[in-house]
DNA sequence: ACGAAAATCAACAACTATGTTGACTATCGA
DNA sequence: TCGATAGTCAACATAGTTGTTGATTTTCGT
């Protein structure tokens, strides 16, 4: 009998636990405010030490808080990343597949495209470029719901890239250089792969910027045509 | 007979722990043998799970041995992966810096540079390929030894494709498209970033090949030449 | 068939992480 | 000043990780 001896008091459950759970649902202006704030910190931290090593301890003492605090407001490591992650990565997909139906020329197309991702690049950082590091080839099984829908917007995405490198080379625009595949997978790793140096705030380039040169790099090449 | 016979008497030292760190350190031939098939299982759980999530538990599985036969051998999670990647690391490095200092012109050092370390990657694969997704970025603090001299190392191959970019803006063998550090980090994304799709064994490319679709995109670019 | 090396078994210590809980305190508006 | 909401504190259960250990069994060369 560990329990139960009412003889004491009354039990007085301090219904804490239905605050708490009642709080996380809740959708007042205030606790929104809270969530985006505690989002905002997670990002930072899963910013410095990447996702798996970013723990609930210092995402709690980055806001100078309680890790019960957090806990509070939202209800796992994975869910205050997930949604936010998903948001941004839909906006682009649906970018490039606009880009890649649109009655441009592949030139163009391609073009803007390049400059238009990184340009999204640049105006979420760092969230996209932790999201690219995540790897999903590697991720939890927990998430594997999360973790499969990301990979299809991912092949959205590569399809949409395909398809206009195919178009130019259909229509002559551009020069066969190889399968479409392996182009279109060098075009996003030119411009997923700035994830490792880019830093908005202390580069003088800008994203549009990087991705105007890569975009030009892409098209007309580094090979100065005078001596074709 | 379960117990030594003497039963209470002798404590008599097994000296198991002394044979153990004598294995670790034994450099026979079948001990070196074990060690690279031991190296040779981890690297592959470290490909499958990356290295965070890839447990001792699970490189044991993999070669269906004990965890504590691992440690017969290795001394740590670390030990196992650093010193083999090092290695493979050095010699890309190395080679960059060999192309780079040749007397090739601009075009052709970014060409072979390019061909030549995408080789790399396929004859190494998967080493490399856990590396680059290792991310130096965060790695633990107990590895900053051997994560400084990696970053180092990554240096020294960025500064190799920033000269030869360099080397190309000062002929004019290569028209300027902007920043040459730009430039460089796109050649070296190009080609890291294969790691996110590049599987030798179901590819029907090889890595030589993806490395000259690279080359001929980046230096004469996508755009067709009758258009311009 | 003997003995040494190799490998295994079953624990153990120390640590870190997640998520939960109940009681407590601080804050702040009405 | 009262009462609700927000936030804190100090645990706790659970689970996973690394690296170690002593006793035991298997393997294999000679």
């Amino acid at each position: 009998m560990t329990k139960n001896d009412k003889s004491i008091a009354a039990p007085r459950p301090s219904g804490i636990g239905k605050r708490r759970t009642a709080a996380r649902e809740d959708s007042s202006a205030s606790h929104q405010a809270r969530r985006k704030e505690i989002g905002e910190a997670a990002i930072r931290v899963f910013n410095r030490l990447g996702f798996q090593r970013a723990s609930m301890t210092a995402v709690a003492a980055e806001l100078d808080i309680d890790r019960a605090s957090l806990y509070y407001y939202i209800s796992s490591k994975e869910e205050l990343f997930d949604e936010i992650v998903r948001a941004v990565v839909e906006r682009n997909v649906a970018l490039a597949r606009n880009i890649q139906r649109s009655n441009m020329s592949p030139h163009r197309k391609l073009s803007d495209l390049i400059i238009a991702v990184m340009s999204s690049y640049g105006e979420h950082y760092p969230l996209i470029y932790i999201y690219i590091r995540e790897n999903l080839s590697h991720v939890s099984d927990k998430r594997s719901e999360w973790s499969r829908y990301m990979r299809d917007l991912n092949t959205q995405m590569s399809d949409a890239v395909v398809a206009i490198v195919e178009q130019g080379y259909a229509d002559k625009s551009f020069r066969n250089v190889g399968s479409s595949k392996v182009v279109a997978y060098g075009v996003l790793g030119l411009v997923g792969w700035t994830n490792r140096w880019f830093r908005p705030e202390e580069s003088d380039v800008s994203a549009e910027e990087v991705g105007k040169i890569y975009a030009e790099m892409v098209l007309a090449g580094l090979e100065s045509p005078y001596l074709r």
